[in-house]
DNA sequence: CACTATCTACGAAAGTATTCGTATTAAAAC
DNA sequence: GTTTTAATACGAATACTTTCGTAGATAGTG
């Protein structure tokens, strides 16, 4: 499957945040951030109905569109995607700027700190 | 500064690989990856002159470019911007699914933890 | 039933990124 | 000194993404 450009991804976004949702839904939400025409919304979501990104309930007259992907597959490719061409494919270096740059919180640290003890011990 | 393209970030890298090179070095490296016609990535490298990513030497008749923003500074801020477009702002997220979903290595785990104890010191 | 609101379909325009052909000029090789 | 090689400049073609206007159909309202 393709990656889903900028714009699908935020579509993707909220059809896997509210589920199913009608175009009207998914174009009400975008319209908090953005101004943006209807048919805009409407002729993203048909294009990745036809790319495959999304399925779309036609059987009433207001189609109803489900994301295809689920949210963890879809960021697991586009991280890898973006290891590979920002961090020549290190995660390491990603993960290493990541908690050097911003100022990751001590909750979020403990976070971390738990999964590697638990990848570290199914070793 | 705007963000580099896919293709800027390519020349970018070999930039900050190689330090300043001309257009045929640049031009040689990428082509080992992919078949790309010379006033391609001529037309390239302008262009990223012109945006202010790279600064050019010509002063003798093969121009010489050279990165403009340091690699760091260049991948915090595609990284914020990963981070902000694929994961909602949160870090930690991104974090947990590079080191769940990636089989790292021991060593880059002990890093990282070596990193989150100087993190933690510094608090 | 007529009127209005709401929906989809479709195509085209606008914006951005990438690719490359052609012309011109300068250096190098012979 | 002439020919070949290698460089830049420039504009246009192609491709991909985003935006939107218009038309036609369906549902709901008075």
């Amino acid at each position: 499957m393709a990656k889903p450009t900028q714009s699908e991804l935020k579509i993707l976004q909220i059809l896997w945040d509210k589920g199913p949702s009608s175009v009207r839904d998914v174009h009400e939400k975008i319209s908090e951030d953005k101004d943006a025409g209807y048919t805009t919304t409407l002729k993203l979501m048909q294009i990745m109905a036809e790319k495959g990104h999304a399925a779309r309930d036609t059987s009433s007259r207001t189609h109803i569109y489900t994301a295809s992907v689920s949210e963890n597959d879809a960021k697991t490719d586009l991280l890898s995607s973006f290891i590979s061409s920002t961090y020549k494919g290190s995660a390491k270096s990603l993960v290493l700027q990541a908690l050097g740059n911003n100022a990751t919180s001590q909750e979020d640290l403990d976070e971390i700190k738990k999964l590697i003890s638990s990848i570290e011990k199914s070793k």
